[in-house]
DNA sequence: CTTGAAGTTGACGTAACGTCAACATATACG
DNA sequence: CGTATATGTTGACGTTACGTCAACTTCAAG
């Protein structure tokens, strides 16, 4: 009263090769083994590869599925589910996150809008504008950002990514409460968008007027900073303004 | 004006390794390559790596990315985030009914449940009772069983995996809609459940009849079948009685 | 010239099997 | 009884996107 390998397989719905793998990893091994090195399973392999097959469709893995069966105790599985829960709504959340952002960049490529992360290298007209940006600023100008980023710190680096987001969605909130431009909280964004754009190169209070009129004047900044909201981009213009004639020369 | 790996790693925040690794699968090739075999890497890397990035964030392999980045078109790029978008929902659907199964799981354990499939060997007593069985019906009759799983064939198994399970469930609508239990929609369920058993056994009249009541009388079948609902484990006894009385003999 | 930092090319490990390949054994049949 | 066929066995590679050594070379500084 045994089963073969391909038996219990067939019974169970998985493959012979699973099986095997079950054996090798010590999750499942036959009742007996024959001489001529047959598997052999009976009823409590069967029992057994239930209650695996059932932790796997859980989502599982074979190394909780063994801790389980080794704990056999309600309290022990217990306590593996509840973190298996915790790494699944973890998963959930991600997916939810990616989704979100597949559906935005869908509709902006729709849209004729391009893929350009606002994350990163807006400081100095990498992306698309660098001709224009040698053009306006000059080529060692560019070409000495490009050096200056040798130097960056794994923090420094980490700013330059995320930091003109953070700037961006602060103002959006600031502006929506109805906050002046000169006002404190707005000014220590800027502070930070400054201390981002440093990163890159160093403006005086001239250059900084000039790049704040440039995201207004350029409908390609307009668009990549403020997402379809033109007053943000004319309300960052004014608070670099204030920033500049009061922190910069 | 180039960067070394180790730069261009620390200005994007990803490890010199996941750059060689860009490399090697043809996604990233250096700008030029020294005659020491250093890669050296300019702005138009950058700027390929940050889209490369990009598209990782959204969740989509390398393949996927390289896809993209091949096509460099605005249809192809939205006709592959489509399908990645899919496969998103997919993983999501999927994710939920885990998280789901695994809660009722969670919860069922606390209340001092066990964690026996209802999807599967309910048929014939394996299970926790199969001592029992044996005493009831006697060891040729359980042997049997187990033989005749042997010849089962793939659809035959999965059966057996899935078809209690959808018995119970049209019941308990049906019951819910106070549909009786001689019903032809009843009794074609029933067969259903007549046929999984006598993939196990095959029970005549009286013994169809003896395991019906059995279900009713022992709690643990009871509570296996109804999950909660005791109504529905009497129904179906009443169910299988007519059945009994009508097809079998 | 030594040393340390940074570069290079392998190569293994990860998760859970799928998919051959090469070979042995059991079973049915003429 | 020889043979075809089904079924079994043990490797071993492939998959995904790198992390993590290891062994060795090269560049820059003191």
């Amino acid at each position: 009263m045994s089963w073969s390998i391909a038996e219990l397989a067939r019974i169970s719905g998985v493959t012979s090769r699973t099986l095997r793998h079950y054996d090798a990893v010590g999750l499942l091994p036959p009742a007996w083994v024959a001489g001529n090195g047959w598997r052999h399973y009976e009823r409590e392999q069967l029992l057994r590869l239930q209650q695996i097959l059932l932790l796997r469709n859980l989502g599982l893995g074979l190394r909780g599925v063994a801790e389980i069966l080794e704990r056999d105790s309600r309290d022990g599985t217990v306590v593996v589910l509840r973190r298996h829960r915790r790494r699944l709504i973890e998963e959930q959340e991600r997916l939810r996150r990616q989704l979100g952002t597949v559906d935005r960049t869908i509709d902006e490529m729709q849209e004729g809008g391009t893929m350009t992360a606002d994350t990163m290298f807006d400081g100095f007209e990498h992306n698309p504008y660098e001709a224009e940006a040698r053009q306006r600023w000059g080529d060692e100008a560019v070409d000495a950002s490009y050096e200056r980023m040798k130097g960056w710190t794994p923090a420094d680096a980490d700013k330059a990514r995320t930091s003109y987001g953070r700037v961006h969605e602060g103002l959006a909130a600031l502006l929506a409460g109805g906050v002046a431009a000169a006002d404190d909280r707005v000014q220590e964004l800027v502070d930070l968008h400054y201390q981002v754009t440093s990163l890159f190169w160093t403006p005086n209070a001239e250059a900084y007027r000039g790049l704040a009129q440039m995201y207004v004047d350029d409908e390609r900044f307009t668009r990549n900073i403020g997402q379809g909201n033109d007053a943000l981009v004319a309300y960052l213009r004014d608070a670099m303004s204030v920033y500049a004639g009061t922190r910069l020369r």
